[in-house]
DNA sequence: TTTTTTCTCGCATAAATATGCGATTTGTCC
DNA sequence: GGACAAATCGCATATTTATGCGAGAAAAAA
């Protein structure tokens, strides 16, 4: 028997949903709250479910929050979002903050039903729009490389330094050249990457601009 | 119509799934090769099919090169990779080759014929172990900020302006407030970064750990 | 072999940064 | 009302950066 609970300050829904996980065999649907507020208190008292349904739109607590206390409290507990936002944004913080499962609130009952199934089953259940979105993610935008940055070895020794936070003086030591040879290929640097300061190279580098 | 292509070595698989798409009514598929470099060819003299079904494994270029190469050249041409590794690397390395979604091989026809609809739709069609795996990539391992480094919104202004490369006098503008205030802020987030130079706020801000 | 890179070093100087000490104002918390 | 954090500003100064110009030696490319 897999025990859920539901988080939805909508009351129409949230028992339409009950009574539809309520009337499946092998679901149970006792607790069913309207924010995260009323959903720890029952945690404390009663016994985990295994699944949660969240909002995120929700009155006090948002459901992103309280994704992250729920999980670091209960870490069992699996939780599928059920929301109507499907901006990459609200997704990617509910993802982040510990759920398993993203769906647009126009999914069925029926679907949301087998979404559950497949949590259970070790799946993540998403929309399909969600996990278009999801997977665009991956998608490196550019690999925008300036292609006359073509930096040398040393010249990327150098950025290494400055990347570490080191001053001239400690990279000249690192590489046991003298400081004038820094400031050398440092002035070459800025020329291959047009910029004029350190924080820029910095800034490019730890971005994989380089 | 939809157009289909398939990339696959195994001939037993390549001819069972192309004679079950071309059986679907809105399905063609015409072009079923066993290496990236044959369907290179093919894509240089005939038209471009609309989606391709592709496994890693394969003679010659493997699966993941062929993304990179087939997307840059021919980027409304949608990828679903058909292979039996589930193993993370290879998953995203497939998703940041450009890949719209990942099944696995024991995928049955009717799912695969689904998945190809599924993604002309506009969704990524997904194993769910798949999805799974995807989903844990986002979760945060352990956001390893330093407990009393809590900056103020005005000092996050400031590292965000050091981010951005700009000199004292420029974070003075765009905030419109007096150089020596930009000092000030600047010696209290190195105090409570322990840090003491620009580099090194900026190279922490990159890396998440503030 | 000649030319071009790459790496090395030096001197000089204007600009920017790091850091010391001190001060006023505006909130918020108790 | 008093304590305290946050944001603002000023002045002074030692250190570091940014950038100009020049140059020699070794290695790689032509």
């Amino acid at each position: 028997m897999i025990e859920i609970g539901i988080v939805e300050d909508n009351i129409k829904i949230r028992n339409l949903i009950q009574k539809y996980l309520e009337m499946q065999d092998e679901m149970s649907c006792k607790i069913a709250v309207d924010s995260v507020e009323e959903m720890l208190d029952h945690l404390k008292e009663s016994a985990s479910p295994d699944v949660l349904l969240m909002d995120i739109q929700l009155p006090g607590m948002s459901g992103i929050e309280g994704i992250s206390i729920i999980k670091k409290e209960y870490p069992d507990i699996e939780i599928i979002m059920l929301t109507i936002y499907h901006d990459s944004h609200k997704i990617f913080d509910s993802l982040c903050a510990g759920a398993s499962g993203y769906l647009l609130k126009h999914t069925s009952l029926p679907e949301i039903k087998e979404s559950i199934d497949l949590l259970v089953r070790g799946g993540a259940p998403m929309s399909p729009q969600i996990a278009r979105k999801v997977i665009q993610h991956f998608k490196q935008p550019e690999p925008k490389k300036n292609p006359d940055s073509n930096l040398t070895l040393r010249e990327q020794d150098i950025v290494n330094g400055l990347v570490d936070g080191l001053s001239y003086k400690l990279i000249a030591d690192r590489f046991d050249i003298s400081i004038d040879t820094v400031r050398a290929h440092i002035r070459n640097i800025y020329k291959k990457l047009h910029v004029n300061s350190k924080a820029e190279v910095i800034a490019k580098s730890l971005r994989g601009e380089i």
